[in-house]
DNA sequence: ATGGCTGAGCTACTCAGA
């Protein structure tokens, strides 16, 4: 079973991109943050041509997540968490893999800049209450999947230049902790976990010429719990959509499970 | 390089992203 995390940044407006995506990779769970768009506008028809099932938790203009499927997703669930300012940033559901029911978390974490403000209060508070329901969460289910833009650095081989980062709401300590202490529950951040020396990204501002000259950082992950080690066959950033017209400024991380 | 893009909402310009 194929898996992949993509923060599109509005999912009308890279409709192509992302249809042409899934032609190539043919994947079976799509996590979309950022679709910006609310529920109704959502282009459900595109998804449903190429034989998916789409649940969606959009809001007007910013954020929203969406789990897009071929398989049907049970207990849909937009209230992991309590949000304060009412923004649409996490989905979750029920898969079943073989002889185990798999729980899955969609994410997109606040980005939090400026850091001395109430965005950067709201990223610190939103994490903490992730953490202890992704602990409660794990008490009544061993087998938890956690994606997507965690807008954390988890640590400074993570980025191409971490100075520029250390006191910046992705890649200040405080927040980094918040990532390592979810760890710490009995998670893996998968791609680390198989490659621990390799330096690559999930994203690239769009100007300056970030992309070409790899100015990039590594904040879109995938998180499994202990229990689900022995299903993992591979993962990979695939970087192509990066690069091609009216791109994203992330690209998809894809796990394949079985 | 604290943003020199990009998108939404809307039709002039702000807000947000990371």
């Amino acid at each position: 079973m194929k898996i992949v995390s993509w923060n599109v940044n509005s999912v009308r407006a890279r409709i192509n991109n992302i249809v042409s995506y899934i032609k190539d990779e043919n994947p079976d769970i799509l996590f979309l943050q950022e679709i910006k768009t609310q529920d109704e506008n959502f282009p459900y028809e595109d998804f449903k041509n190429l034989g998916y099932k789409s649940y969606v938790f959009g809001q007007k203009s910013y954020n929203g997540v969406a789990i897009v499927s071929k398989s049907e997703v049970s207990n849909i669930d937009k209230k992991f968490i309590s949000d304060d300012l009412k923004q649409s940033r996490i989905i979750t559901g029920q898969i079943q893999l073989q002889n185990k029911k798999i729980e899955i978390i969609n994410i997109y974490v606040p980005n939090g800049n400026p850091i001395e403000t109430k965005k950067y209060d709201y990223k610190r508070n939103w994490l903490k209450k992730f953490v202890i329901n992704t602990k409660k969460k794990l008490l009544k289910n061993s087998n938890l999947l956690i994606a997507g833009d965690f807008n954390i650095i988890p640590e400074e081989k993570d980025v191409y230049d971490f100075k520029r980062y250390e006191n910046d709401a992705l890649g200040k300590l405080e927040i980094r902790k918040k990532f390592r202490e979810l760890l710490n529950l009995g998670f893996k951040d998968v791609y680390r976990f198989l490659n621990k020396d390799k330096e690559e990204y999930t994203f690239w501002d769009y100007f300056a010429g970030s992309w070409q000259k790899n100015y990039g950082m590594r904040i879109d992950h995938f998180l499994l719990s202990n229990n689900l080690l022995e299903n993992i066959s591979s993962i990979n950033i695939n970087k192509k959509p990066r690069s091609k017209v009216k791109p994203s400024d992330h690209t998809p991380i894809e796990l394949e499970i079985n």
